[in-house]
DNA sequence: ACAACGGTTGAACAACTATTCAACTGATGA
DNA sequence: TCATCAGTTGAATAGTTGTTCAACCGTTGT
């Protein structure tokens, strides 16, 4: 947990002369909120049921019962992380009859996954 | 958490015919493993304390000390944090005398990071 | 109207995680 | 040699998170 960007940042502690460097790295430094949503996505993404579902309905849209058939689950675990998942706008959901079908709201993140892949890759 | 690939993936419990859209979306999902190092990398960046050290130290090595500076926190959690980074292979060090230097191993993670930044700008 | 079904939800519980604290290691300089 | 400092580490604690369970909502077909 990072403190408010409007609190003071003490000196360094250590008595190396690092002045400049750390007027650098506050510079770097990104706002806090910022940061703070650029976690909260990488949080998403953090777990294994939520991969798996995002890469089951890559491709078709599926209802929440194929998605919990895919990934052997009951449709309740699966619900709840497609909430997670709808909250973050990383899928959207069309409603037809009974069924919810959900689909990827976006390619972007398609993008950020095969980069991820490719990295561990390796 | 998704079961072994090996158990048996039950049929659809809903009463429509998604047989073929089941068994596509097995076919896209990667194996269990992969799946869990995916989670995996990501959870390492789904925390704001993390993702501020890589800011930081991006550009310019740093101590910890001085990362710890930057940051407003302590040594102690700073170094807790390095430690889960260094594990996962997205920073190197190097010691000097009584400091230890930080910076980034990888290019990939900028990549990555950045383009994260891009889709929340949205 | 009613039963059956797909899906959602909230509470509860277990597992995990980040920070703090105190103790420790290893290098430096007197 | 000894005190000091940079950094690491393990245990403890508080907060967070994922799954289960049971109850619920809305749509469908009879």
């Amino acid at each position: 947990m990072i403190k408010e960007n409007n609190e003071r940042i003490p000196e360094c502690e250590c008595h190396e002369e690092h002045g400049e460097l750390i007027e650098r790295g506050r510079a770097t430094l990104p706002e806090t909120t910022a940061l703070y949503d650029l976690s909260d996505f990488f949080k998403v993404l953090g777990d294994s049921t939520r991969l798996g579902i995002l890469f089951a309905i890559d491709g078709a849209p599926m209802c929440v019962c194929d998605i919990a058939s895919v990934l052997g689950m009951t449709k309740s675990a699966v619900s709840h992380q497609l909430k997670v998942l709808r909250q973050n706008r990383l899928v959207k959901y069309s409603k037809v009859g009974k069924n919810v079908y959900y689909e990827l709201s976006d390619d972007h993140v398609r993008d950020i996954i095969e980069k991820a892949l490719e990295h561990i890759g390796e």
